[in-house]
DNA sequence: AATTTCCATACATTGACAGTTATATATCTC
DNA sequence: GAGATATATAACTGTCAATGTATGGAAATT
């Protein structure tokens, strides 16, 4: 499970939104989401599996945590597009200014 | 489909990859996936729903290019996992600082 | 008009994933 | 230690995506 496929699923972009604010035990991620407590579980294992969380143990507690580093490789893989969008951004500018 | 679950799929990335350059005909975007010809048809039909790109016929090709919004969509999303590990820069060099 | 080229659709197969219930494991409380 | 709580895994099911082969249709070529 790669990062792209992992935040393909609407259930583990919330989860990844939730731990934006800070780590947050399993089941307080589930609270929100309306599935079942082993789908939860199984989304954060995609979730861990593809880098993207990382958890610990707090007594009988998980505690999970966004990984910073692979939400930036999706970033990076935007970078050639950003620059694409500025290009057409520049080109409408210039068509605007010829009227 | 949506435009993350588009994106989950590594020959639509290459085909978004390639239109990054320039629109393309169709045949030309398949040329380089090792998938037979329907294939590239569904793929670009999914990138169409999507909204990530749009064609225009021009005699028996179908002209493709990249729309730019939708991965500005992609792009807004991450802003706060932005702001997130931005932070953890910030934490880390106050810690080494400390040191 | 027959043929070829380019692309889309129809249909069938396979495999992966989301969801469920039931169960296992670990920790905490009493 | 017994029971309760928190989480993970197992087993199963239904759905859907990814791919292939076969076919259809429009435009270009001859």
């Amino acid at each position: 499970m790669d990062a792209f496929e992992a935040l393909a699923e609407p259930n583990r972009r919330r989860i990844l939104d939730l731990l934006c604010a800070g780590e947050r035990p399993a089941g307080l991620l589930g609270k929100t989401l309306a599935i079942c407590q082993p789908g939860v579980s199984k989304h954060l294992r995609m979730l861990r599996e593809a880098g993207l969380v990382e958890s610990r143990a707090s007594g009988q507690k998980r505690i999970y945590r966004l990984v910073p580093g692979k939400l930036a490789e999706i970033d990076a893989w935007l970078d050639p597009y950003r620059q694409f969008w500025a290009g057409r951004l520049d080109a409408l500018e210039a068509h605007l200014e010829r009227e």
